[in-house]
DNA sequence: CAATAATAGTTCATATCCGAATTAATTAGC
DNA sequence: GCTAATTAATTCGGATATGAACTATTATTG
């Protein structure tokens, strides 16, 4: 059966529309593809902790913590102490964070249809069925194989 | 017509997948997932400059030069002095990073048969076309699109 | 209720990644 | 042939991303 990389397509995919995303939100809008990325999680849903965002994005929460600053830095976002937890915080969108989120997803949507525009509905649900289970399988799925694989370390 | 946030959806992917993989191969093999990619495609054809390698994995040059230099000192590759154009280098994968890519290329392919498990052959070639389509599109279209909807920077 | 475990975030060292500017070498144009 | 444009790679400053270790706080539990 056909067995095409797909690893390697995911990687090239994700670094060809997250570079060229990057650039144009950098010039257009003042922010980064990771920060848009933050502010369309809390455009759904706002006051969230930090780890929450991270659980929502795939990403580990001490990655959040210099892009939130930034976020903040910037007057995008503001961190408020949680009132019943001291050790958290909640995170809301600012105004200046609530334009820039505006501007990119008028931009998103456009280039999501543009990204999608060859398929039928049909295709679209098999490439997001597709996404979603790399998503929600890819660790399990590689400590797994892992596991059966990478038996012996290469020797130093 | 549905209309899936595409975009957010291939980052939490490559996230997920990326994420995992680089915490196995770093623990079992010594290499990281970006140093994987860099040795796959020297593993299909040794000797490239390093603008090639770049091209092959949609990066800027300029992400390669640590990239190489690291795997360099680790023994993976060797950059040797192209004989005709003083300029250039011919990257060279090492005895220690045929290893290396051996050891990840079993896994990776355990890893890439399971995350197609539950799709069909006509669905995985839904999926690869998707895939290639954003490799090869995303630049265009992004910049396209931004012309048209990021008209007006957002104020400072 | 005091000792312990668990949890939320940050800090730290390291590795990517980028675009712009730079350097060195080759090629083009005249 | 020689100057100008081009090209390959590196350097630089900045942003992202990770896991491990750490801090502070809350929850558990004996």
């Amino acid at each position: 059966m056909h067995q095409p990389r797909i690893f390697h397509l995911i990687q090239r995919a994700h670094s060809a529309l997250f570079r060229a995303s990057d650039r144009a939100l950098r010039a257009h809008i003042g922010l980064t593809a990771s920060q848009q990325a933050v502010l369309f999680v809390l455009m759904i849903r706002d006051g969230r902790p930090i780890s929450e965002i991270a659980n929502e994005l795939n990403m580990g929460k001490s990655s959040l913590t210099g892009l939130i600053d930034r976020m903040e830095t910037a007057g995008m976002v503001e961190r408020r102490h949680h009132q019943e937890d001291g050790r958290s915080f909640k995170v809301f969108i600012k105004d200046r964070g609530r334009a820039a989120a505006d501007g990119a997803m008028r931009g998103t949507k456009r280039i999501n249809a543009e990204l999608l525009a060859p398929f039928t509905a049909t295709e679209r649900a098999v490439i997001e069925k597709f996404l979603r289970h790399v998503s929600d399988n890819a660790a399990s799925i590689v400590d797994a194989q892992s596991q059966v694989s990478f038996k012996e370390k290469v020797s130093p």
